[in-house]
RNA sequence: GGUCGGUUAACCGAGUGGCUAGGUAGCGGUCUGCAAAACCGUUUACGGCGGUUCGAAUCCGCCACCGACCUCCA
């Protein structure tokens, strides 16, 4: 069980090599959605980021618990502040529904949205809803460690407190004085002794619907502390990675890291590892500016910025052509050329069957696996891996052209490393409807070729013209070889 | 205002102190009856100004701009 895998950890903003805590295990935690409204393009980001991670580490033989939550309890509207109504809650209100409607309902949707996208089922998704009693025994460790007090009937952290021991902030470069100063209104018009302090355990209103009992009142669990009971509970007090958007990092995980180590007295966390924004046409993704892209509407072209509609592969593909760690752009012109690109891999790797091999190799497959092999470990650099594979494309094309040579254990060998890298690595898979696995349409083909190549033969080319062009029209591109032999393929939708 | 990150050729997007990233688009060529595909070649790349260095797009400083989160204001 060797690796070479480097990953950046924001907690020592540096990249460190991976080493889990106790392998062959391996434990991740990634937080999961909000299911109060439709998956959109910012969910495929860290699906996809961690979803390679997931899928190197397993590769690499480890066994890996993926834990990814579903929150569906406790994510206010303006979580600083405390104030605000729960996003679910609300939700459920406006379409007079019962709240676990509004969650089962966009719970399915997210599960078929990342279906879509490939990415693989994480081993343990935990609700927060059904981990009341594991967050109320930690509200309890807290309130005895000293770190959580109670006000009304509501539970919050205290951070000043913990902030006389450890470190508040250290995640996100934030200096609690810092903070404070820069707050002005700190007059006790609300239930916390500090402005910072987060809610652990809220009260609930009389019109509230989502609560349940508890020592201190009848309420519902604070936003930030599913995550530190449910990573406790399934991967243990101290586990390998945490992941998730880097918009999480204050004050989401600044809090989470406050709550675990105030109540178990060490790190819980030993990799921090952060996906980059998306923006659209160069700006942040937002509902106000009108941007906002659901993966429904991706997948069907139905938004008024989209040109087209764009296959989930395109979109994984476009997503693994940047580095997770940068922000990456979606414009038309981009995604076009995505689509371009992915489909000219996946027949890159179609031809593959169609070399024959040599007595001879000019490829060198050792040096290729290995710089494969290098791109994943330096950071799960997937535009480099890409980079490589394109390479590999054109070696591949060229053997077709005879410019090239390979031989069988060669052949084996680079079909193999594409099937690892493409489809087990990167998870994209070829979406073109198997015309070769349809019987009558070969048999039509072949037909229909032949007569065209009847007319080519008595140079009648205005009928092999026509022919071709109708074909295309219907969706079927016809490509003449040199040995006279044409060969035909769906086009793409 | 605070913290962090970024500014790379037509577009997207990697990267290293000296060696062609890659994809898409354009241009030229090979092949072809013509196409398509493929292959080969190609287009003022590294925000600005200084500094370190034999050598910087890559390190340091300052400036400009962009983004994220937070704050403020609405």
């Amino acid at each position: 069980m060797q690796n070479n895998l480097f990953i950046y950890n924001t907690l020592s903003k540096k990249k460190e090599q991976f080493k889990p805590l106790h392998p062959p295990f391996v434990g991740i935690y990634v937080c999961g959605p909000t299911v109060y409204s439709h998956a959109h393009l910012g969910h495929a980001r860290p699906a996809i980021t961690f979803d390679l991670l997931f899928r190197y580490l397993t590769h690499l033989e480890y066994r890996v618990r993926y834990v990814r939550n579903i929150t569906d309890v406790g994510h206010l509207e303006n979580e600083t502040l405390g104030e605000g109504e729960d996003r679910i809650e609300k939700k459920a209100r406006q379409e007079h529904l019962e709240p676990m409607e509004v969650v089962q309902k966009y719970v399915n949707t997210y599960h078929r949205n990342m279906d879509q996208l490939n990415t693989l089922s994480p081993s343990i998704e935990p609700r927060a809803t059904g981990h009341i009693i594991e967050q109320i025994e930690l509200i309890k460790i807290l309130i005895k460690n000293g770190y959580g007090y109670e006000s009304n009937g509501s539970v919050y952290f205290d951070i000043l407190k913990y902030n006389e021991k450890y470190k508040y902030g250290k995640l996100s470069g934030r200096v609690l004085e810092d903070l404070i100063s820069n707050t002005r209104d700190t007059e006790g018009k609300d239930e916390k002794r500090n402005p910072f302090d987060f809610a652990l355990w809220k009260k609930a209103s009389p019109e509230h619907a989502m609560r349940w009992p508890s020592p201190w009142s009848d309420g519902f669990p604070g936003w930030h502390l599913e995550c530190s009971a449910m990573s406790i509970k399934y991967l243990g007090e101290v586990f390998d990675i945490h992941g998730g958007g880097m918009d999480l990092q204050f004050p989401h995980h600044e809090c989470e890291i406050a709550q675990s180590t105030a109540a178990l007295g060490k790190e819980s966390v030993r990799y921090w590892m952060h996906n980059n924004m998306i923006t659209i046409n160069g700006q942040k993704m937002a509902r106000s500016l009108g941007n906002f892209i659901t993966l429904d509407q991706l997948f069907t072209g139905n938004h008024p910025v989209l040109e087209q509609a764009y296959s989930p592969m395109t979109i994984r593909f476009f997503i693994l052509q940047a580095h997770y760690r940068s922000t990456v752009d979606f414009s038309n012109e981009a995604l076009q050329a995505a689509e371009k690109g992915f489909l000219k891999l996946m027949k890159g790797i179609e031809s593959l069957k169609k070399i024959k091999p040599s007595d001879q190799s000019t490829f060198d497959i050792k040096g290729f696996r290995e710089k494969c092999y290098a791109a994943l470990d330096d950071d799960l650099n997937s535009p480099v891996l890409l980079s490589h594979l394109f390479d590999g494309v054109r070696f591949i094309n060229s053997v077709l052209d005879g410019s090239e040579k390979i031989d069988a254990s060669g052949l084996d060998a680079l079909k193999d490393l594409f099937n690892t890298f493409v489809f087990d690595l990167l998870g994209l898979k070829d979406e073109t409807t198997g015309a070769a696995d349809d019987k009558l349409m070969d048999e039509l083909m072949k037909i229909i070729i032949d007569l065209r190549q009847e007319a080519k033969n008595l140079k009648q080319f205005e009928v092999s013209d026509k022919i071709r062009k109708e074909l295309n029209n219907i969706g079927i591109t016809l490509k003449d070889t040199k040995d006279g032999v044409s060969d035909w393929e769906k086009n793409p939708l």
